[in-house]
DNA sequence: AACTATTTATAAGA
DNA sequence: TTCTTATAAATAGTT
């Protein structure tokens, strides 16, 4: 729909690649948006980055797809890393709490194998919800070891930088008694 | 995009909104399978009819989401009725194993608060598998609940249809009473 | 980010 | 339902 045919197949210019990525998905979400308005029915729409980043976008009044607000939360986390440990940890307390009630209720109603449908939506919230946080703790954890990788990159230019100077400082002091050695003469 | 511009709202004709819903999921899930394609990216639609009915695609290589395949199932299940409940009972107890598992994972790491990020696509993929099962089991139940509904509704009618015979036979053999009296007379 | 020439999707009609 | 077609919407390449 532009100036020319795409074929169907990988964009393999980068740049060209993530210009379309934007777009499209900004479409693809504009266009689940209208059908669940239109046609009164939940959407849910999940895109995973090639760098693993996850976009969501999650449509309709009755709200059985929870929409996690991930891509906020991400941006959050960027702004205040320090804290992400103790975040993580408790959010994953809950994760685990959450997965061991459905394991009690599976438990309990196993026997007679009679859950009832609101006992199954109830347990697919709850693995939903589950689900969820464990994306949101990979995306963070993806975050942590990118920023780990970024310090190291950090302290070995650091590195560099200090190599350079202290051979500066050898090189001026070689000149200096050079120097010193021509005035003597 | 047609010969008029629509209002974003509840379309209230339903066969209109029907109509619409037909043709819009499917240019949903065109649209997101070329997103696939040409970004190289994993995409997931999933979409909730008012009935309840659950469409799914998803696309990319790498297969971080998986087609449940959910309809296909479904029809399978209409077709072989009778083997339900056993086929319920095993997918069941899978999806509890799996909840078991991931919960142990939990536990074992939870002290050192370092799942790595393997670890935790695994979770995630546990996680996943076990909603889609969920979700899959969900469907069904309703399947069941109104199929068990239909049975009633044609007891209540073979009942119906009971009573009026009754009825015709009473009528009838009165009117053979009278009959017999006539003719004594 | 904007712009626009095209392609694509689709609402209404048959 | 399925096909057709006029029109709305999306977007590829350009600036």
């Amino acid at each position: 729909m532009g100036r020319k045919k795409l074929e169907m197949k990988r964009i393999e210019d980068k740049s060209g690649r993530l210009v379309t990525f934007s777009k499209r998905r900004a479409g693809l979400i504009k266009k689940a948006r209208h059908l669940s308005v239109l046609c009164d029915v939940d959407v849910a729409v999940i895109v995973f980055s090639a760098r693993g980043k996850l976009y969501e976008s999650c449509t309709g009044s009755t709200n059985r797809y929870q929409k996690s607000c991930l891509e906020e939360e991400v941006k959050e986390e960027e702004r205040t890393f320090q804290g992400a440990g103790e975040d993580l940890c408790k959010r994953f307390q809950t994760c685990k709490e959450l997965l061991q009630m459905v394991d009690r209720l599976v438990e309990e109603k196993n026997n007679n194998n009679e859950l009832s449908l609101i006992e199954i939506t109830q347990l697919e919230e709850d693995l939903d919800a589950a689900l969820v946080q464990t994306r949101s703790r990979k995306v963070k954890t993806q975050l942590m070891v990118e920023y780990i990788s970024t310090l190291q990159e950090q302290e070995k230019k650091l590195g560099e930088d200090k190599e350079q100077l202290e051979k500066l400082i050898a090189t001026s002091e070689e000149k200096q008694i050079e120097e010193e050695g021509t005035l003597k003469v």
